[in-house]
DNA sequence: GTCGCGATAGTCT
DNA sequence: GACTATCGCGACA
């Protein structure tokens, strides 16, 4: 698929669609020369001006600026002070919408995620896990997911995966929204 | 395995 | 000055 096509298709569909699309999607780095993925398995959608949880309702600010670039930028923000947390800008320039990035599964790079982690479990498992094992800092704010260090690649849940709508995590406002999405092996019965 | 709690500093009121 | 789209640890089961 043409880049172009992607940064397109972002900027076309809604956020909760986009929720549910990006899940099995894959996210790469090369920070430091040092390649890492993952496949995204939890997401969750943020719906700018028509969501009181989101960064975006009050409007623009020097913060979530990256929200308002469009389908395909990435939103990088500091979260509680001490952890960064990754978005997918989506839909057209101006609106505010963004997937925030939950969680996922190593795929490639695991040895350099669990240095930068400093411990062997829980690698991905959490936004702030997410981000760190990847080497997402502050810096990427406001790249493209398309030509940028980090980047965003189509793909799909391998067999025996399935996905669950449930409410959102952390947040305290709009809280019955059922928009976060998470992969699960399906269970053994 | 689940639950509760404190740390921590940027952002906004 | 208050709030927060979190994490890791310790207590318990």
């Amino acid at each position: 698929m043409p880049s172009t096509d992607l940064a397109d298709l972002l900027q076309t569909m809604t956020v909760t669609e986009a929720a549910d699309v990006l899940v099995g999607w894959r996210l790469s780095t090369t920070f430091d020369d040092r390649p890492t993925a993952v496949m995204i398995t939890e997401t969750e959608a943020y719906a700018g001006a028509d969501d009181p949880a989101s960064h975006s309702f009050r409007g623009r600010t020097a913060r979530n600026e990256a929200m308002f670039a469009g389908g395909g930028t990435l939103y990088v923000y500091r979260s509680y002070g001490v952890h960064w947390c990754m978005n997918v800008v989506v839909g057209r320039p101006g609106t505010g919408h963004a997937v925030l990035l939950r969680g996922g599964v190593p795929i490639t790079g695991e040895e350099v995620m669990r240095a930068r982690r400093g411990r062997d479990d829980h690698l991905t498992d959490g936004p702030g896990k997410l981000a760190q094992a990847l080497g997402v800092n502050g810096a990427a704010d406001g790249t493209s997911l398309i030509r940028g260090p980090v980047r965003l690649v189509p793909g799909n849940l391998p067999p025996g995966w399935q996905i669950a709508a449930t409410p959102r995590i952390g947040i305290t406002k709009a809280t019955e929204r059922p928009w976060r999405r998470v992969a699960r092996p399906v269970p053994r019965s």
